[in-house]
DNA sequence: GTCAGAAAGTGACGATTCGTCATATTGTCA
DNA sequence: TGACAATATGACGAATCGTCACTTTCTGAC
């Protein structure tokens, strides 16, 4: 049917149409800012109409981490192309994470939300779902990478670790540093190397720890890392 | 001036008083149905007295995770004084830490969402300082061990490492491995070690990936584990 | 082209929660 | 004891929420 379909990518458009202006109006006053009514004179259209797609506020909230994960998650599909041993295609995807939280610092604080009850209560049960889902591509992609080092035998993991351990290992190291990077401001006098190598350094003692080849010293990666960092950050201002 | 000490006194404990009965709420309802009306009929006092101790809600939920900062810097002042060599007494704080949030589920999700501007952007300048200098003391526990082991020969970091960048790298792979915690239930068909391990399986790597010695590899930890890990529980839940 | 019925869009409204502040109460000390 | 300060109160106006009865637009059969 073609009315039927045709309507369903009108109500898709405006969908992101309103996700837009949600997030530019966060961007320009933070997220307190944000209100229905606002929202609704911002995008022309009344605010029972936004109600047709978001449950509440929340629920916009969680829309625009879906998006972001979803970006990512097509920044990660690019990155897997790139070539080279399997450990520097990992951190590919970790300076990959990081600059993505640079250029979009605002998804990411929401990301950091949505993980708190705060945000969780509220939005929709589908809307969570959808993230998780999310989520969960994201971590595919890492996880293939953790197989396909493992076949290449640069990989053994220690007895008792799965792929899931170690994939979740990484997850965490990188969401933890980033969300933690506020604390950089935040806190005086904390001695701290500068915010791009510190990741990669975490990522690398951990990935040496579960002897993931070749180890850092082995191999000096620098010069890996600045033409990795230099092509993502030329990949991602593309866009 | 007795007088004054006393009402400071009086006041202080209000103030427990207050996030006594707000934590109570969280636990019970859920963080949405803490409102500041609710809060005021629990506690029998009018919301105007409320708000000579708090700024707003979200100044209310940054008291809740200050307290809960104290607690665990509490914690971790305990723990110092457990024996053994510098990285067994690092794990001991890993362990200290996810007994913390298993113990204290809602302080810690609020301290998660403490981490977002949702909440700091309401949230009064005052408390959030407090929170950081709290997050500091904390920090400088792990900071210490880190000295420690240097000083004992057990531990040498990379060139260009610092103190400070490894106590992040420890603080961030369990923080956000605890944050991320949830995903456990909520994202299906991740293949994962049961959680009281896993933490620490992650930290382990890490460490060794520092070379902190002695290595995983060259010490069988798991008795130590166990070991500590049964005091903890102990010592935690006696309070 | 027209029209009836379906689908989509609207915004006024009641309800909830917020934060304030003029007033009331309590406590202090000369 | 009384004057004054400190503290507590809760009624109130403002802001925001989410709903739903109504209006407008669209659709497809005739």
């Amino acid at each position: 049917m073609t009315t039927q379909a045709r309507r369903q990518r009108e109500y898709e458009q405006r969908e992101t149409l309103l996700l837009d202006s949600a997030r530019r109006i966060i961007r320009r006053e933070g997220v307190s800012a944000l209100t229905m009514d606002k929202l609704a004179a911002a995008t022309e259209y009344a605010k029972g109409t936004i109600y047709k797609h978001f449950s509440c506020k929340e629920d916009i909230l969680c829309g625009l981490c879906l998006d972001s994960l979803r970006h990512l998650h097509a920044t990660f599909q690019q990155l897997s192309q790139f070539a080279g041993n399997t450990r520097s295609r990992m951190i590919c995807l970790g300076i990959g994470y990081q600059l993505y939280t640079q250029r979009f610092p605002e998804e990411f604080d929401l990301l950091v939300a949505a993980r708190s009850n705060n945000i969780r209560e509220k939005a929709s049960p589908q809307r969570l779902q959808q993230i998780d889902a999310a989520d969960e591509l994201v971590l595919n992609r890492i996880r293939e990478l953790i197989v396909q080092a493992q076949e290449a035998g640069e990989l053994t993991l220690p007895p008792r670790a799965t792929v899931d351990d170690l994939c979740l290992g990484l997850w965490s190291v990188s969401f933890g540093l980033l969300a933690l990077e506020h604390a950089r401001d935040m806190i005086p006098g904390l001695d701290l190397t500068p915010p791009q190598p510190l990741l990669l350094q975490q990522i690398s003692c951990l990935l040496d720890g579960y002897r993931w080849h070749p180890l850092s010293t082995e191999t000096d990666y620098s010069a890996i890392y600045t033409a990795v960092y230099q092509h993502l950050q030329q990949l991602m201002s593309r866009e």
